[in-house]
RNA sequence: GCCGGCGUAGCUCAGUGGUAGAGCAGCGCACUCGUAAUGCGCAGGUCCGGGGUUCGAAUCCCCGCGCCGGCUCCA
């Protein structure tokens, strides 16, 4: 029999009879964690025979694609346990995703806790049973007939879209699932089973498709590693922005004010307040500048901006009154566009760029409210920049840079660039002008590759009126939202005629760059203290600093330093309750305050204070000059 | 909006048909204390709201509101 030659990642080679399983060469190689294989770049079951000399490489569970098939094969497994308890179950889609899996699946009923515990059970059973999963091809039309036996009516809609004359199914036991693959070899490699949650969810994502019901779980092939993750999503809730927000007294929601409408608390509004001065006076420097304008606006403004078409469902409906209809605003780019408008403009006026922390309202659907990162009432770091063609490139950079600066002053990490484009196929929504999108995107591609920024392209992710670039973060329980934008718009300006007279004397269209990099407050600060864990760095910290006096008789000399540090530009309280000072330390660390500062009879005696940071603890005396300089640098330093 | 879960004191929670409880927080008193919880006492509740079943409802049923997890959508 013919041999084939086999290359591995490190290098190495061996000679193996054509048609040898890799199944045998992963054993031979001492890879008995290998759960799939990457044959020349692609994906294939462990079971399957090489034919051909190739690159083969064997995945483990620590592989991302080794951890997507682990995941996949778990979500055959929880389909095969839900089939043996519901026979009448129809399954829809049970993919990998980034923590586990799901399985869309339709039992005419929804789940109930009691009933995941029982799937939960029997996918144990199912996976020490150690069932061979083994691949079928069949011909289109014998599955189509055996779905249509099956009654399985989400199957045969997902064979209508596969052209294929072949398709694949995986087999477990008795267990018939239609699925690309790979998988598994069998269902014992699945040790640590949890299934996580239940919910409703469309087929296909459509809302006017029916209700399936989704299963949520994860799988590891270690107990310890269940328990690891199940240890992170506690620790995770730790840092959820709603928690830290009531016990670090930031925010509140209260039912007589209204769903998705926050109150900010003294210590919020002051981080706010902190970080409104600091974007305001960056972009100052930066030659914003800054307006105010109504939260009320004639819906005729959105009817021209195009707003009252596209953006409808998230507007509030209108109020009638003195023959106007008027709408809360739920954007301010129409406001700063008859900002611009107010004036003539020449081209050696431009860049003109028009800033304002603008509070709008938009109507949220109840369900995807979601503390202060989705709300209903909300002020946005707006601005819009009118500039000449040829400035886009610059102006769209700046912002860029200026998107970089904010980020690293506030020492967020984890972030995505997420280029949106427009989608050609979806005529309804986007305007038509085609080499306008062409144009745009393009220019769009040039900035982001000259920055040598990375990001992933978002098909069908464009506003109406342009293309845009979103930072995606993510947040304490998984969600992934935008934070900054920066759009691109061509549109807008032709349909309020805006202009500005050119060089040559005639009066040409400008354009547009609508951009926040804050985002909104909001969000900004929810996002700010799951990225801190509530712990703010001094600059953005409500309170600075915490006075405790050991005694009674301390509290005048606290008071003194108080004023004082309040003088030198420090926010600063004392702590006077009828308390001994482990407990006054105890709740300063609590409320996460950076420096707690004890006063006694020798640091009353000295005009000294106790210095304790937040972490690290004691640092010892200090003139209190000393402190306030330790910390002036510090805040200057956003440290 | 839709599906599911949850809603008891400011917070965390116990209480599954017989007249509502704990810890922490709050208030008072004593201690006057040196780096993550001093002790004692007091007060605090339309048990989310409304309707129903029952001799009797926090508990069972119905409707509504809110929150949480998803679906969908956006900063």
């Amino acid at each position: 029999m013919a041999e084939i030659e086999v290359r591995f990642p490190d290098g190495k080679r061996r000679r193996y009879p054509q048609g040898t399983p890799l199944a045998r060469i992963a054993a031979d190689t001492g890879r008995a964690d290998a759960l799939v294989a990457r044959v020349d770049g692609r994906l294939v079951d462990l079971a399957a025979a090489l034919d051909a000399e190739a690159a083969v490489e064997f995945l483990n569970f620590e592989d991302p694609d080794g951890r997507m098939v682990y995941w996949h094969s778990s979500a055959h497994l929880m389909a095969q346990a839900v089939k043996q308890l519901f026979p009448q179950a129809q399954l829809a889609i049970g993919p990998p995703i980034e923590d586990g899996f799901y399985y869309d699946i339709d039992i005419g009923r929804p789940f109930g806790p009691e009933d995941l515990a029982q799937i939960e059970e029997r996918m144990r059973d199912l996976a020490r049973q150690d069932q061979t999963i083994e691949r079928v091809e069949i011909p289109r039309d014998e599955a189509i007939r055996l779905y249509q036996e099956m009654g399985e009516r989400f199957k045969l809609e997902l064979l209508e879209d596969i052209p294929d004359a072949r398709v694949s199914f995986y087999r477990q036991d008795g267990f018939l699932d239609m699925c690309r693959g790979p998988h598994l070899p069998s269902t014992g490699r699945i040790k640590a089973i949890k299934l996580l949650s239940t919910s409703g969810a469309y087929w296909r994502g459509d809302e006017h498709q029916p209700m399936l019901q989704r299963i949520y779980g994860v799988t590891f092939p270690e107990p310890a590693q269940l328990d690891a993750y199940l240890h992170q999503l506690e620790e995770a809730k730790r840092r959820d922005h709603r928690r830290l927000g009531r016990e670090l007294e930031l925010f509140a929601f209260a039912e007589e004010v209204g769903q998705g409408l926050p109150l900010w608390l003294p210590r919020g509004a002051s981080v706010r307040m902190t970080l409104e001065r600091y974007i305001v006076d960056l972009e100052t420097q930066l030659g914003y500048r800054h307006v105010y304008t109504p939260d009320l606006a004639d819906v005729e403004l959105y009817k021209i901006s195009g707003h009252w078409e596209h953006f409808r469902e998230n507007m509030y409906p209108p109020m009638e009154i003195d023959h106007e209809e008027l709408v809360l605003k739920p954007m301010n780019c129409p406001h700063h566009i008859m900002i611009y408008k107010h004036q003539q403009h020449s081209y050696r006026d431009l860049p003109i760029r028009i800033a304002e922390l603008g509070r709008m309202y938009r109507y949220e659907r109840s369900g995807t409210l979601a503390g202060l990162h989705r709300v209903r009432s909300m002020t946005l770091n707006d601005a819009h920049i009118f500039c000449r063609p040829e400035q886009i490139e610059e102006e769209f950079a700046g912002v860029i840079r200026l998107i970089q600066r904010v980020y690293r002053d506030l020492r967020i990490e984890a972030y995505r660039y997420d280029l949106a484009l427009h989608d050609p196929a979806s005529k309804e929504y986007y305007h038509h002008d085609e080499d306008l999108w062409a144009m745009a995107e393009r220019l769009l591609r040039q900035v982001l590759d000259d920055l040598g920024l990375a990001y992933t392209s978002v098909l069908g992710g464009a506003n109406f009126y342009g293309p845009k670039l979103d930072v995606q973060i993510r947040t304490a329980t998984g969600a992934v939202e935008s934070l900054s934008t920066v759009q691109l718009d061509f549109l807008l300006p032709r349909r309020f005629g805006l202009e500005y007279i050119g060089e040559d004397g005639k009066a040409h269209p400008p354009v547009m760059i609508h951009r926040a990099i804050i985002s909104t407050m909001e969000r900004m600060i929810a996002f700010l203290i799951e990225n801190y864990a509530g712990a703010f760095p001094v600059w953005l910290a409500p309170e600075q600093a915490r006075i405790l006096p050991i005694a009674d008789r301390h509290n005048a000399y606290a008071g003194q330093v108080s004023v004082r540090l309040r003088e030198a530009g420090l926010r600063a309280e004392v702590d006077a309750s009828n308390e001994r000072i482990s407990y006054k330390i105890r709740n300063a660390q609590m409320m996460k305050v950076p420096y707690m500062l004890v006063v006694g009879d020798r640091e009353a005696e000295s005009g000294q204070v106790a210095v304790r940071r937040r972490e690290g603890g004691d640092l010892g005396p200090m003139a209190l000059d000393a402190f306030v300089e330790r910390v002036r640098q510090e805040v200057a330093a956003k440290a």
